[in-house]
DNA sequence: TATCGTTGCCAACAAGCGTTGACCAACAAC
DNA sequence: GTTGTTGGTCAACGCTTGTTGGCAACGATA
């Protein structure tokens, strides 16, 4: 279930010479993104993504070893989260919003994740990945209780995913009206209480 | 998609008098809303719906119509907010987080809800007809500001689906050790601050 | 030019799905 | 006691899925 099946190339130690087949790696992989985005884990065909990107349902197979490794190779992501020691501590809250919004809005990756996470226990597992080893870590630098980091990532993890869900997932119109500075202003207090308060 | 199969009955106006197989059409409901929450609605078959309950898989055709029937009817529910116009002012907060927090673990709807939401168009209708027909209004009865109701309830909507979604469909450690009474303590003044603030 | 790994297509497989219709047993009404 | 309705099983259908193996074309290397 975590296995790199890569290519029957050089069996180790190649530091990823440049393929004949890149292109059609990285079609299958935008194709497999936009489907589990669009249709999560179980609808999001391997027959689909092929048709999208152009070429036969066994490629897939063969570059990705079959449809868990597929997912993994899609959802791999790196939120790129700033160093929040250098940002003014009253724009952290401001900072963090601003960052997710842009970070959902630029690909896919982030509404795949969350669609196959709820309905697949390895993309639930992806997710968690994500918030210990990139969201957390990064918010610790930051929390007021540095022994609390994880409850505290935890509430500012719950107020950002909501509202990545109404408004990206469930569509929910009222969530998708509201305009990116308005989520701001309002998001932005809460997560900067969750981050910075000595106590709820 | 819409229709009440029922069983083959009175035609009309025939006002649910009870039914020998009344007891199995709860077993496969109550079957029905515990796949769903486990596995969403691809994963969750007839066929296991119908193990669960004891039957056979027929049956549950029978009397729920397809599939579709079946996931309408396993996720009615009536979130039974109280009259907040008959809290006190400063609690409003806390008892929304209370009364959610108690919703969510006393059966697996919800969680069912959201898990089918995100995959299933049918199961995402679902869920905002909840917030437009549930949340919304009984939100509007204490907005501070009553033309930005549906934003309003959106982001308080946010927040506690956000939470839910982490605690009890991720079930992301940190979210799922932080204490009843602790999530109360920090989601309350916000959503306090999203339902009563005059301006974000 | 001959060789060999790579890239790609095609056809098929076994399994699982939702769904259907025929059929039987128990009950209720007359 | 007969008859019609209801509750339930069984076996099968058509379809889609993930996955596999064989085979042909291509491109570099020798």
């Amino acid at each position: 279930m975590a296995d790199t099946p890569s290519s029957p190339l050089a069996p180790d130690a190649a530091p990823d010479r440049p393929r004949r087949s890149d292109a059609t790696r990285a079609a299958i992989l935008e194709a497999a993104r936009e489907r589990f985005a669009a249709d999560g884990y179980e609808r999001a065909t391997i027959r689909a993504v092929a048709r999208d990107a152009g070429i036969d349902p066994s490629m897939v197979m063969r570059y990705y070893g079959n449809k868990a490794g597929l997912f993994a190779a899609a959802s791999e992501i790196d939120l790129k989260l700033p160093d929040l020691t250098s940002v003014p501590r009253e724009e952290l809250g401001a900072t963090l919003v601003r960052h997710f919004l842009d970070r959902w809005e630029r690909d896919e990756t982030l509404t795949a994740m969350v669609r196959v996470a709820v309905t697949n226990e390895a993309g639930a597992d992806r997710l968690r990945g994500v918030f210990v080893e990139q969201i957390r870590p990064s918010l610790a630098a930051v929390c007021a209780v540095p022994e609390e980091d994880a409850s505290r990532a935890a509430l500012v993890g719950s107020q950002l995913v909501g509202m990545g869900m109404l408004r990206y997932v469930l569509l929910l119109p009222p969530a998708v009206d509201l305009d990116r500075e308005e989520v701001v202003s309002w998001l932005g207090p809460t997560i900067q209480h969750y981050l910075t308060a000595e106590h709820p």
